[in-house]
Order: structure tokens, then C-alpha cells, then sequence
RNA sequence: GCGUCGGUGGCGGAGUGGUCAAUCGCACGACACUGUAAAUGUCGCGCCUACGGGCUACGUUGGUUCGAAUCCAACCCGGCGCA
């Protein structure tokens, strides 16, 4: 008996995008769906009741920021996660298993989820480590740059923010995130960094697979969770097709309430590691794509029968200043928009952003241009509302367009003027 | 007027005989950002360039020296003190 119900309203024609019902314990979730990213109980810069006005169903939080500050029994008090944050909607956690990356392959190597990774320097091999690092060496992973190192039964890593040692396995996880109470949550996995090679990619993907076999046992051993919350499993495998396929046949055979397609992927690998891996999966099981993204890989992502996304370049890159239009990304630092005195609305095409809740009127590129420049908080504010409102408004219009049976088209267009 | 300290790139401010077109910060210009170590980071920022380098610059003028933003002299300008 899972915590949430997910059916399928339409089907698009000729891809695999398709249109569903997400039913969670706070609420009703329309897919295709956009999750903003809300890492430590709050989208940045953002309030729940704006997120609601500009379309926004979910949220998705972050157990590893949450476990540090303020701790999870901290939230458990409050009445969970969406109680501490004033969201009456319906929630998601991620389990942590992203910051093995961030924070251990990836960490000081300027290495993001999505870059373009050129020459993979060769790792002294921490994180490869067969026999198991059971207690976390500082020293070593310090002088590797490194705020957490793998093995086979969890992850032991250093707070970023005071370096105290900690350690999560798979059970901790699922642990941390009953008491954050999330309507759905993450199975603990290892988002392996694309310059690991093909044997490491197998290594990493198969204890991704022993973790989840483990996630899932805790979270049944947790019966009154399990009425309240969804166990989401991870796919992994890299850029590798054959691996994403085996992942992706054993996450959908453990018996998870959806699945979570999670990697890191330089820019072409990724539409060969979705499609392998959704070719594998139930039709029935919502589908989420981790850490996605921009808006063609949203796009792309729907066509190929995702139906749940989240990303933090919303409000990262609002936040820096630049803002999503139908025509690309635009830097509002740049100088040309020091005296261009259009409306921000009108200009990504917005056809209403104005509500009680919401902006009155549009404000100017000129306007928020200065804001940016001058580093005054509402800049960023209004840069990640209105980012965020473009996406859920873009996933909103492929929704729409499936019901209408003209994904296809939609898509084609949002392209052409984008790109 | 006397004394004293000081005048460096858009600004602030290092440097105090060669490795200085000149550290650094700001401003400015551009770029990056995909399960948030991120209201962050990277690059550029005298002029020209065939990218090897070339040219003009550290108040002004002159001098010392193989060589000066750096030493000397005069002058101009500013702060402070005394008249």
C-alpha cells in the first residue's frame, strides 16, 4: 500500500510524454510537474503563498542540509517539513546521496552536475575504495579535497559548514527523513561524478542497488511512515546505456512507490542514459528526474515519460542576476539593460504573473537591472519568483499540450525561439 | 609666508633604483551556474598587436644612473600646523 496514487491522463502520440495525476497525502500534484528546489525549508527568496500564486504544487528539501541545521528532530517537532515551512502542500526530501557527489568526487574540482568534463584528472581513489573506509580519515579526505568519502555501508563526510564528522547510510537516511516527513521521499544512492570510468560506474551502481534494497527494508519496517510517505528509488549507471538499462530493471524490481533517474551527466550523454533507462520502467510508478534542469532538458526529459522534475538553476541563476525569457537567458547585468525600460513580464511572455499574491505590475529590466547591480535583495527575489514562474509555467504549457495532444509541436516551438 | 606630510591606473590604496603596465579592493565589462559548500565563481579591465611583441604612462620640467613610479632640484597642486 503506497502513500501516494499516481495515474496517467494521456499519453502524447508520438514520444513518451505523458500527462498524469499525482495524488499525496497534502494534495494533488499535476504531471509533467516542476518541484522547486526548496534545499534547507525555503526556495530561496521566495515565500510559499508567492510559489502557490505563480503555479507551484511542490516542494522538494534537502536531508543532508537538513540533518546539519537545524536537525531533523527540529522539523519532526514542528510537524514535519511542510508544517516548519508553511507549506501545506505536498512535499518531496532528497536523501543526501547528491552531496556524496557535491561534496566528495566533485568537491573543489569546479566539477558541477552538468558541465562539460574535459580532461578527467586521475583521483588518488578515494571514493573508489573496495574495502570499505568504515571511519572517515579528515586528513586524507582533506588533503584530497574532499568533504566526504564512500564505502560500501554508507558515506562519512565533514559539515561544509563546521567541519564535524558525521556519517550516513542507507537506513540513517530513510531514518532522517521519516522524521522530516516528506509525502515522498529519496532512497540513499551514490551520484557518481561522469569522469568515473565504466568499472567504477558499475561498482557505484551496484551498491546504489544494495542501498536501495536497504532503504526500502528500513522504510517498511516503519509501518505508520509508510502510510504517509512514498519511497522513491534511484537509477544510476552513468553516461553507460547497458548500466542504465541493468539499473533501471533492478530499482523498478524492488517495489518502490516511483523512481528517481539521478546521475550527472555531461551535456550529450544525457538523453542515451534517459531513454536506456526509461525504456526499463513501469509505466505505472511516477517517474522524477533528478536535478533537471533547464528548460530543454525539461522538454526533453517529458518526451521521454518523465513526469516530475527539480533544479536549483531557477533560483541559482536569479539569484545572479539572470532571468529566463522565451527567447534564452538574459543577464540583466549586462548593459544593455541599464535603460531598457520593458516590462519583465511581457518580455518572457508571461501572460499573468499579477495577483494578489504575486507582482501588481511588471516591473522594468531597467528596474531589476539596478536592483542586481546594486545589491539590493529584492533583485534576486524577483529574478527566482519570476524564474521559477517561467518553468512551472513551460511545464504547465507541455502539460496542457499532451492533454491537447500537441506536445510535439509545443516543444518544437519552445525550441526554435529559445535556442 | 614658514614648517611638515603628500600627489600612482575611473575611485580607494600598495610599491619606494632593475624581476612594474605597476599587488590588492571597489567600480566597470563579459561569462558560467542543471537532486544548492553558491545573494556565488571565473575571466577581462592604458593604447596598439601579425599575440612574438610594440608604444605611452606613476603631478610638471629638468637632472643623477647602464637603468627611475622609486634618488636629486625647481615648479605646480592638496592636507595639516604655525604665523
Amino acid at each position: 500500500m503506497s502513500a501516494i496514487s499516481f495515474t496517467i491522463e494521456k499519453r502524447a502520440p508520438r514520444s513518451g510524454a505523458r500527462a498524469g495525476i499525482l495524488t499525496t497525502p497534502h494534495g494533488v500534484i499535476k504531471t509533467p510537474a516542476f518541484v522547486p528546489v526548496g534545499t534547507k525549508a525555503d526556495v530561496k527568496g521566495i515565500f510559499p503563498e508567492q510559489l502557490v500564486s505563480i503555479g507551484a504544487e511542490v516542494v522538494l528539501a534537502n536531508t543532508y542540509h537538513l540533518y546539519l541545521q537545524p536537525g531533523e528532530k527540529i522539523v519532526q517537532d514542528a510537524g514535519g517539513l511542510g508544517k516548519f515551512m508553511n507549506w501545506s502542500g505536498p512535499t518531496m526530501t532528497d536523501s543526501g546521496g547528491f552531496q556524496v557527489f557535491s561534496l566528495g568526487a566533485a568537491f573543489g574540482k569546479g566539477i558541477s552536475k552538468f558541465k562539460d568534463f574535459v580532461s578527467p584528472e586521475s583521483d588518488e581513489g578515494l571514493t573508489k575504495s573496495k574495502h570499505g573506509l568504515a571511519v572517515f580519515d579528515e586528513d586524507l579526505a582533506t588533503s584530497h579535497g574532499k568533504l566526504a568519502i564512500i564505502d560500501d555501508e554508507g558515506v562519512s563526510f565533514t559539515s561544509h559548514i563546521n567541519g564535524s564528522l558525521h556519517r550516513f547510510t542507507p537506513e540513517r537516511s530513510v531514518e532522517i527523513q521519516h522524521a522530516l516527513g516528506a509525502d515522498m521521499f529519496f532512497a540513499f544512492d551514490e551520484c557518481t561524478s561522469p569522469t568515473e570510468p565504466y568499472e567504477y560506474q558499475r561498482e557505484a551502481m551496484e551498491r546504489t542497488h544494495r542501498w536501495a534494497e536497504r532503504s526500502l527494508k528500513a522504510h517498511r519496517q516503519n509501518s505508520s511512515a509508510q502510510k504517509k510517505q512514498a519511497l522513491f528509488g534511484i537509477v544510476q549507471g552513468g553516461r553507460f546505456e547497458d548500466l542504465r538499462k541493468e539499473s533501471a530493471c533492478e530499482i523498478a524490481s524492488l517495489g518502490f512507490d516511483g523512481i528517481g533517474i539521478g546521475g550527472s551527466f555531461s551535456k550529450e550523454d544525457m538523453r542515451g542514459a534517459l531513454r536506456a533507462a526509461v525504456g526499463e520502467l513501469p509505466e505505472e510508478l511516477p517517474r522524477h528526474f533528478l536535478g533537471i534542469g533547464e528548460p530543454g532538458d525539461i522538454l526533453e526529459g517529458i518526451a521521454n515519460g518523465m513526469d516530475l522534475f527539480d533544479c536549483v538553476a531557477a533560483t541559482r541563476i536569479g539569484r545572479h542576476g539572470s532571468i529566463y525569457t522565451r527567447q534564452g537567458i538574459v543577464h540583466l547585468k549586462n548593459e544593455k539593460y541599464r535603460n531598457d525600460f520593458s516590462p519583465l513580464s511581457e518580455c518572457m511572455g508571461f501572460v499573468n504573473l499579477s495577483s494578489d499574491e504575486g507582482f501588481t505590475k511588471p516591473f522594468t529590466l531597467a528596474y531589476v537591472s539596478h536592483l542586481i547591480r546594486s545589491g539590493e535583495m529584492l533583485g534576486p527575489i524577483i529574478c527566482s519568483i519570476h524564474n521559477i514562474g517561467f518553468i512551472l509555467q513551460l511545464v504547465a504549457g507541455a502539460r496542457q499540450a499532451i492533454l491537447d495532444g500537441k506536445f510535439d509541436e509545443y516543444r518544437a516551438d519552445f525550441v526554435r525561439e529559445y535556442y
